[in-house]
DNA sequence: TGGGCAAGGATCGTATACAATTTACCTGCC
DNA sequence: GGCAGGTAAATTGTATACGATCCTTGCCCA
């Protein structure tokens, strides 16, 4: 439990925590978030964690239903696409615009970045290099200096992350490295070309390593899961 | 004032006619949008009006100075050419979407849209014909069935409709009515090409009635603007 | 024995009250 | 007369309390 009692802990922290709890994957879809339970984790009043809740709503990664409660949300496989769909019309070019802007520290910072993931995927610890893993997608972003993009990026990552949990073929630990590491070198070469279409590649492999087959959108019924 | 004190304004509701207030001009960038006065106008409490006002901080519809109070955002020149890089990167080709999959009944409900804005535009009703013609942009979205970036679409027009209202170079009404019913022509052949091109033009087109030049950007540092 | 019903508990939604911070004004001094 | 300091009003941030809704579970009756 990362939770620091001591600081003021304000609305965004907790999202910010909740947040990162899910690109972790150590909350999953449809688990319950109460207010009360979240307030105590983190040592603060309902009326804050009611804030978070309801931002963490207003981008989707969390359903509250009237009178029930927040939820991690748990896309459909329709929105699963529409995530992805997303993502496509708006990184490649994205990522054109970066490799165009990328600085020496610009550069740093990824190699940093990937450097972390690589260390995070030998020690096993795939919730940390998922998150990452996203985060170097934001961090395209930051680099193409499009802050109103960046907070479109930000939440389809989270959103995939979600999406992710849900419906991932393999259990293993994701291969991406490459992928990412490919888009560095395309970057620091300026090679806008290169940078879009390895950006378009690598959304479109991440698709087609989720099982979105539309039978799986309703988690089958209560019966399919209990007769087998 | 276009309130009813007999019904239970829920937050949605709230943060919706502030929209649509946005939306039609009626409400400044800048202005102030203080608790009290919000809750009295629309009957509601204070909590509810809170709730709608964080709404739309989120969506960068309005700023909230700590214990300052929330305030109509005023987007500087970074943002705005961010707002519309944005939509260039997303509404052309969403276009072509929405031509591949546009049914009758979506052309009549265009039509009748486009009508709307016609009569607005010939009784001078500049407000509810721009109102009109932002939303034009998310029915798009609408029928290429792709929920997700309708709502970044809305997201967008609505910080359209403040940039508008901070940098439109003519004071008078806008001509864009030829550009939405060549679209809706291109929509109705099912011409993708067509309306992609066509979307891609009309967003350019926006951009270039916009006076964005870097001067008026910060409202030049503090210290300049009381030297000079 | 199975289904319907009702009471209890728990959780969320809203309003109210209090604390913190900012802003404006006023007074006193230089 | 102008400026600094302090005080008071106003506004927001947060916590608490109350009311409403939903879920659970135990009971009763067919």
């Amino acid at each position: 439990m990362p939770s620091a009692r001591a600081q003021p802990m304000t609305a965004e922290l907790i999202a910010s925590q909740l947040m990162e709890a899910v690109h972790e994957h150590r909350i999953q879809p449809g688990m319950k978030l109460s207010e009360d339970e979240v307030g105590e984790i983190f040592g603060a009043g309902r009326t804050v964690v009611r804030q978070a809740l309801r931002a963490l709503a207003h981008e989707g990664i969390v359903c509250i239903e009237r009178n029930r409660g927040a939820f991690v949300a748990k896309p459909t496989v329709k929105e699963a696409r529409e995530v992805f769909e997303a993502r496509a019309l708006l990184e490649p070019r994205l990522a054109r615009a970066a490799a165009q802007r990328t600085t020496e520290a610009d550069m740093a910072r990824l190699e940093a970045h990937i450097a972390e993931e690589h260390a995070a995927l030998a020690a096993g610890e795939s919730g940390l290099a998922l998150k990452l893993s996203g985060h170097f997608h934001v961090e395209i972003a930051v680099i193409a200096d499009q802050a109103t993009i960046e907070a479109f990026i930000r939440q389809l990552v989270s959103r995939s992350s979600l999406v992710i949990a849900l419906y991932w073929r393999r259990r293993n630990a994701m291969c991406e490295s490459h992928a990412h590491h490919a888009l560095l070198e395309a970057l620091r070469r300026h090679d806008d070309d290169a940078a879009e279409e390895l950006m378009n590649g690598h959304l479109l492999d991440l698709v087609s390593q989720l099982d979105l087959r539309p039978q799986s959108d309703p988690p089958a019924s209560l019966r399919d899961a209990l007769i087998t």
